[in-house]
DNA sequence: ATTCCCTTGGTAATCGATGTCACGGAGTGA
DNA sequence: TCACTCCGTGACATCGATTACCAAGGGAAT
């Protein structure tokens, strides 16, 4: 490995001191053309590229987008993950993921790992109930998913109360009176946000909410099997499930093609690979995990850049795609 | 936001040197104990936490692993990239990701890009054909999914041409003799070694290879769905199809489920969710994702600690999930 | 002609932690 | 008692880029 080039040898050999070097590669103005010329072409010869960690140590922030979600395999956030990362290579930024598993305390060690690094921006899909200690953040943050409580920040959100609202709506306007819910935790507040969708569904439509229809479960985990089966073995089992969660639909549907009760009306929030080709195939909520990483990423870009505009929630649009498993008949 | 706390904060209050104060926390011996107590207090009782930036560009390596993946949300990166960033938070180390679109020129800028950083290891899946240049890399380089050329270098790699072979002699083995190959682009490797593997297994079994057959795709795009329609309208099409590929398996299936082609015979290679709700239900060559991300982040970890041992090829295990379409008959 | 301003470039401090080296004092062997 | 080693300690230089401050030279204004 030769040694590094540093910026005194791009100086020493334009014959030019290293302030006036620094200038013509920050681009100042201030620079007569003739020593930029020998400066560029000096950097050109030596193929110097300023190091980034001596720059991000003196400027005091690191050209660096950190990102936290629950776990980086999920496939939702990966994709967001995917495309905040494609916006910032094209920015010739870098992106540091961090998962927080779902845990309150490892989001604050992670969290403040990123800090300490002197993260320029932060993007946030957060599992905790308070961010009031962000509002001291040195660098913009930019929440997705999943709300701000206690700051005012940008956020990009999926719209869970309408999303809700769109598939349990769809299911009983195709007759069914008996729909469980199944969705995530209801600690996590997109859970929650869903269920009141939801329930206020059920609700304008005249349908008493049954608390034995309605399941919190935690998606990661193998147990969706018994739950379902537990729920299709009442005396009364509902003859359509709105599943929140696309993780939890993946293994409900698992579940009731092993048992083959496929009779069962079903409708996903998020759509996912093979839902066309189940059968019936499954009718989903889409909503677009690329476009809340874009959002958020060119929101967040933004703030890095200085502008000082009012802080805004911007939800990302949602559609039902009716396939045959929403629409099946009681 | 408050002043930043410093090395030399610390010193101070413990009435000491900041060499000393380092010393400390960086665990050297020969500090007294007093001394040490006094540092050990001062830092508790200021927080402090050391720099990660000014201590890499003293120490001239980053705390930092640098993940070079053909596409974050692609699901089997995304759960190498999850299992590494979990091995890598244990140890306080972050992880820098980045994508390469499958372009071998922006593989060479991000690589790079990461070297400038000076991360502490590199975990790659290299889509270029000579690593030569990595031979003078500063830091340990280990590659996944994907063997280095002309560079003896670790690596973490799926047995591509021994699950080939799985998948196709067990098409055979159901007597199928015309089945199709449908995979990545050959100018990925892993793609030619799993056409080896289904070359020798129609050997093998005195099966000529037919080219018309064998159909490499670009599995991130759309037009699986025409590829497939045109092999099947051939005069003579295939009873089985081995897709080498996970996400070409995905738009396979979605297409014989739209033509209802489900009489065909299928093995996927990469396993993937609903993959056992189909109907009927696929028969797959297993492999973990998370493994080989375990497996590479342990090497890459044992390798910065500064184990010197011989470089090795590690391949991960493979074995066939019967399921139902691979053993269909002809 | 002299003062003043403005452009341009150099010197040195700074960011925060750590490696080098030397020093003072205690312990040891002669 | 003297020379010598060993240990703990701290002053200072260093990593590489940025920047506050200062100085010099040239042109314009009076």
């Amino acid at each position: 490995m030769t040694r590094r080039v540093r910026l005194s040898d791009v100086a020493a050999l334009a014959a030019t001191s290293t302030k006036t070097a620094s200038r013509v590669i920050n681009g100042h103005t201030k620079v007569g053309s003739d020593t930029r010329d020998r400066v560029e072409k000096a950097v050109r010869e030596l193929g110097y590229r300023p190091d980034p960690l001596a720059r991000s140590l003196r400027r005091g922030t690191d050209d660096t987008i950190g990102v936290v979600v629950d776990e980086v395999s999920d496939p939702f956030f990966a994709s967001v993950i995917g495309e905040i990362e494609r916006m910032a290579l094209d920015r010739a930024m870098t992106v540091i993921v961090a998962s927080t598993q779902r845990l309150v305390d490892r989001e604050h060690i992670v969290i403040d790992g990123l800090l300490q690094r002197r993260v320029a921006g932060l993007i946030i899909a957060s599992v905790s109930h308070d961010h009031a200690h962000l509002k001291a953040a040195p660098c913009p943050v930019v929440f997705i998913d999943r709300v701000a409580v206690n700051l005012d920040s940008d956020a990009v959100l999926v719209d869970d109360r309408a999303g809700a609202r769109l598939g349990v709506d769809h299911l009983i306007s195709h007759g069914h009176k008996r729909i469980a819910y199944l969705g995530d935790h209801l600690g996590i507040d997109t859970a929650r946000s869903r269920l009141d969708g939801y329930r206020e569904s059920l609700e304008l439509a005249g349908i008493a909410m049954r608390d034995d229809y309605v399941i919190g479960m935690d998606p990661s985990l193998a147990d969706g099997g018994q739950i379902v089966e537990a729920l299709l073995a009442t005396p009364e089992p509902p003859t359509a499930i709105f599943s929140a969660n696309t993780r939890c639909s993946l293994r409900v549907l698992s579940t009731l093609h092993r048992l083959s009760r496929t009779d069962i009306a079903f409708v996903s929030f998020g759509d996912f690979a093979m839902a066309d080709a189940l059968t019936p195939p499954i009718t989903v909520i889409d909503h677009s995990p690329e476009s809340i990483g874009r959002l958020a990423a060119d929101r967040l870009l933004r703030r890095m850049a200085g502008d000082e505009m009012p802080t805004q929630t911007i939800t990302t649009p949602l559609h039902l795609v009716p396939r045959g498993s929403g629409e099946l008949a009681p």
